[in-house]
RNA sequence: GGGCGGUUACCGAAGUGGACAAACGGGGCUGACUGUAAAUCAGCUGGCAUACGCCUACGGAGGUUCAAAUCCUUCACCGCCCA
């Protein structure tokens, strides 16, 4: 992509696209100050330090933790010197925040495993030449007491119960844990030792970056970084924030026809903030696709389906997603058969319901019953109604949409 | 240290002795329709069982009762308030 000739508005316009500060004015003010930076970098002649840090806290990542990523794939492309900080320090501690009540505190295995799998996951989107790899316990784990001490007094109470998270619990008489605070200062002090020009991060880190990150660097006398605040990517649902625990998430690394056809599922209205957060689309491919779609002109299937083509091509290849979209057409829109299917070795005098048990297709007999119930189980394309028939024969067996097996 | 409250299915959240396999919302699944696994509408969403019905399940263990998610005891975890 030859994005070296954008001019200075171009960049900026470029790399504020997807931000969110939930206040114009805020928006605006970083944009401003993102510009003047450039500015002063090209002058110096240097590249801005950007980083973003991750808590190595899920092994699999999906498209709403690449978003931070394809942000910071967007400065590397300008130039810029990107760090890719993974919190092993910070996710060590854990962070009730995340209201993950269930979730176990890390071991230092584990987080080590999983920060290496963090990080070859995100060279998906990451150029990874270009990309440094820090771990935060590298600076953090070193502070002594004193010194949190002295960072913590650059901040008052009243400060952190501005942030909307704590304000709100504050006032409905729920928990908040000392080390919370800590969390934003830790963030902080990141940036600080990073010499960071610019931080990224997702919007529930506004406060930590925006507020904390910011005056802590001032206080201990740098140029406070520039802040961009990522929007936060809906799942497959297209409402509520992609996460693996309400299971609306899109991994990135699994069965390429299944992400194209999760894409798919997504509602129509979350195309756009699809395209803007997690395509390699620029700021007028996305305004032309967004207006395309309004007007009309584009059909919001196509349109989709070009969402989902780019999408699965960032992580398996062109091949794959052509495939995979070949395959979604073929099943969904021309009620075809995949091109590849299961074999299962029917046995002597199985019914129906055993076989549909025996070969994996359902989870329990109960929901086999269900199923043919609701006429969802054909062979060869005539329905089986009878859960206790004998089972016809060979065949191809479709079990709703699409769960086929070839029956031999 | 004292007082009070919470723990319900994939998630959120009702339910305070029987009509509770547990309201409702989200998610998931299925069908119809279609423009797609979109939207919309309808149904399903613990397990076993060819009907009857049985078993398991409301944080754990025990108890009261003909009957417990609901009452009691106790344990665990979580929270709030007052010190």
């Amino acid at each position: 992509m030859a994005k070296k000739k954008m001019t200075i508005d171009e960049q900026v316009a470029y790399l504020m696209q997807g931000a969110e500060y939930g206040d114009d004015q805020v928006k605006k003010a970083m944009a401003a100050e993102l510009k003047e930076r450039l500015l002063q970098a090209e002058k110096e002649k240097r590249p801005l330090k950007v980083y973003c840090g991750y808590d190595p806290t899920a092994p699999d990542l999906h498209l709403g933790h690449t978003v931070t990523m394809r942000k910071l794939r967007q400065f590397q492309e300008l130039g810029h010197e990107v760090t890719f900080v993974i919190g092993d320090f910070t996710s060590l501690i854990g962070d009730p925040s995340d209201k993950d009540k269930l979730r176990p505190r890390l071991s230092p295995e584990q987080v080590a495993q999983n920060g290496q799998t963090y990080a070859e996951q995100s060279f998906k989107v990451l150029d990874p030449e270009k990309t440094i790899i820090r771990h935060n316990s590298e600076w953090l784990s070193k502070l002594t007491f004193k010194d949190l001490i002295h960072l913590s007094s650059n901040f008052t109470v009243g400060q952190f119960l501005t942030r909307d998270n704590f304000a709100k619990r504050f006032q409905n008489n729920e928990a908040i844990y000392l080390h919370e605070f800590y969390y934003a200062l830790m963030q902080g002090y990141d940036a600080f030792t990073l010499d960071a020009d610019v931080q990224i991060g997702g919007s529930d880190q506004l406060f930590n970056i925006v507020t904390a990150s910011r005056k802590l660097m001032t206080a201990l006398g740098k140029k406070p970084n520039i802040s961009i605040i990522m929007s936060i990517l809906p799942g497959t649902d297209g409402e509520i924030r992609m996460s693996k625990s309400l299971g609306n998430h899109i991994v990135i690394t699994g069965d390429p026809k299944d992400m194209y056809g999760k894409l798919m599922s997504i509602p129509d209205k979350a195309m756009g903030i699809f395209s803007r957060l997690v395509t390699r689309w620029t700021p007028d491919e996305i305004k032309s696709f967004e207006e395309k779609i309004s007007s009309g002109s584009l059909h919001p299937k196509e349109a989709k389906m070009k969402l989902a083509r780019e999408i699965v091509t960032i992580y398996h290849g062109q091949k794959a997603a052509e495939k995979a979209e070949a395959e979604f057409v073929r099943v969904f829109q021309e009620q075809g058969q995949p091109e590849e299917m299961n074999e299962y070795k029917l046995k002597k005098g199985q019914s129906v319901l055993d076989m549909l048990q025996e070969s994996g297709l359902t989870e329990s007999r109960s929901q086999a019953r269900r199923l043919i119930q609701q006429n969802a189980v054909r062979l060869d394309d005539q329905i089986l109604e009878d859960p206790h028939a004998k089972f016809p024969g060979k065949g191809v067996l479709q079990v709703g949409k699409r769960r086929f097996i070839k029956v031999i």
